[in-house]
DNA sequence: TATCGTTGTGCAAACGATTACACAAACGAT
DNA sequence: ATCGTTTGTGTAATCGTTTGCACAACGATA
């Protein structure tokens, strides 16, 4: 209430306000100490009127636990992440953590930002980024085990990691579209360097094998639409493919514009489409989209499942893998 | 280096490492300090061997200075918001400041969250949310002057803030429209009780007064695609008009779909459907949307822009008004 | 009434840095 | 050789909490 007061009134100043010493201040607000439940609420009143709260940063410096968790990732503007992002920052500040979000597109900035937000003592860390190798993880959190939410195949075993498994997924919808006829294949990868791309290419591509098939034709873009489109009308010029399997949503949303603005191709008869990852806007009538999907919801709740472990003493590592299953569109 | 290395080495320890005093270590991490230059190089030389950098937490608490930043948002789902934090979290790390996410659905759930981060001695704030009074950031963040990006009027004057201004864009969208035939115009709102909305619903109303119009129809949602997709139907049902203006570019996007599903109808010939932000997704060759668009990545420079000055030291207030133009699309 | 928990509070030492002040050494100028 | 200045380093206080320890007051028990 106090207005534009500029200073903040400490626990000392408190203190001699409500007739205590500082430590009882101390102890007003934490729950669970011994204090008389009469003095506790005068030291409230009057902790309210002068609009004193504790010092975050003093008592993280005292208590050894910052309750800050570091969200390392690729993107927000990538509705796939971002959608992620939302759900997990939604289940931190419930448990009232702050999150603290590095979000770089350079390496070296990144290894940097990594190195700054440790110096913060953050109690947690998700690496969202497959651009991170698990070493430079450890090498810099080495205080605080990172969770790892990615793919790379785990070569440090001492890391908490949420995996994902399409593989059936995958199967499914490769036997749909082959079921439709369609015997023409193209992969348009996301990255050309990403463990995750390689796996979820691996998924399509022994589902094709299974059916005596294999991708004729390969693209890599950079999970953006553009990427998907440019990518897709010089894949489609080249090579008469009849399916093209894209490394997310938004790059099959711009194939599928592609084929069908540049090519007169239109899904499903002319050529079959299919996104990874289920983000929304797959859903939206424009698009109905045909994509291996991740349930989101479930997927923030093993981060967050692991983090609780953590909190609880048992650093695990623990592993989560989840299982993707086909959302069916129109595009095929 | 040091690898799986529970405790992290305090400057003290260092410091007997080094031979030297606690504070010399601390001053040969301070760029400009009286300090020989082959004291400061072993410094580091052993700070790197033993994986020494100072900490954060401690250091936030001596100067007053955090260098933390809380953003308060709305949804990061959204593609909107999304684009513009990716391009604004660019800006701060660039500037060694690290961004706190404070996203909340509900109100009172909002404001206890502001005053958990405000027990972080955050630098800054940016509140990027017309959910939020004016007058609760103020109170809840009194030693921070907060920075509004919002169209709220302000009653206190004492904030800084950055606006938007899209009377004469929307002039020109309006003008065409109407120079097509369309007569009867309806808006789409985003939300039902914030000023970002009468504010663009304003620019819209005034326009077409200059035409001796107004809007026939009314319908509220909630910024998404769905709310977007069902009032439409409701609206388009309901009124018979021919051109609609929405509270945002997704819902532009589900009246669009509406339309064409539900009603038939085609954009621009029997339906004008006019979106506002200018998100990357309007210019996707399956929207191509009309919408009256902002220029984020400037939008974000003048955020930037007054926290350099609040670094300064120059508290302003500042205030920068930025104007919208019009993204020609194939929807209107 | 003497004794023994229990309860509530204060004192003071952490937590890990920064920085004003003091001081010694080194240096240049006279 | 002497003085003044600059340079580099250490000492100790400080930032705002938390918490182990000590201790007084209190009611319950024998």
């Amino acid at each position: 209430m106090s207005g534009t007061n500029r200073r903040r009134i400490t626990s000392k100043e408190l203190a001699k306000l409500a007739g205590v010493s500082s430590a009882t201040i101390s102890r007003a607000f934490s729950p669970d100490s011994r204090i008389g439940s009469a003095t506790r609420d005068r030291i409230l009143a009057v902790a309210r009127e002068y609009g004193y709260q504790p010092n975050a940063i003093a008592r993280s410096l005292n208590n050894q636990r910052s309750r800050l968790v570091a969200l390392v990732v690729n993107a927000i503007g990538n509705p796939c992440e971002a959608e992620e992002q939302q759900l997990l920052v939604h289940r931190l500040q419930a448990r009232q953590l702050l999150p603290i979000i590095l979000c770089c597109a350079d390496h070296s900035d990144r290894l940097q930002l990594m190195r700054l937000a440790s110096t913060y003592q953050v109690d947690h860390v998700v690496i969202f980024s497959d651009m991170v190798s698990m070493q430079d993880a450890v090498d810099i959190f080495h205080t605080t085990k990172p969770i790892i939410v990615s793919f790379e195949p785990l070569e440090n075993e001492d890391v908490s990691n949420i995996r994902i498994d399409g593989a059936a997924g995958a199967g499914e919808i490769i036997d749909k579209i082959v079921a439709d006829g369609k015997r023409r294949f193209a992969y348009l990868s996301g990255t050309k360097s990403s463990w995750i791309d390689k796996l979820r290419r691996k998924w399509f591509a022994d589902a094709l094998a299974r059916h005596g098939l294999a991708f004729e034709a390969e693209a890599f873009g950079d999970y953006s639409y553009d990427s998907g489109f440019k990518e897709a009308v010089l894949l489609l010029h080249r090579s008469k493919v009849d399916a093209v399997i894209c490394g997310n949503d938004v790059m099959a949303i711009g194939a599928r514009d592609a084929a069908r603005r540049v090519l007169g191709k239109n899904t499903p008869n002319d050529i079959a489409i299919v996104g990874q990852d289920g983000i929304a806007m797959a859903g939206w009538d424009c698009n109905d989209l045909t994509t291996l999907s991740l349930d989101h919801a479930a997927f923030m709740d093993a981060v967050v499942e692991v983090i609780e472990r953590h909190e609880a003493g048992d650093e695990g590592p623990h592993s989560i893998t989840l299982a993707c299953t086909p959302r069916w569109g129109s595009t095929a």
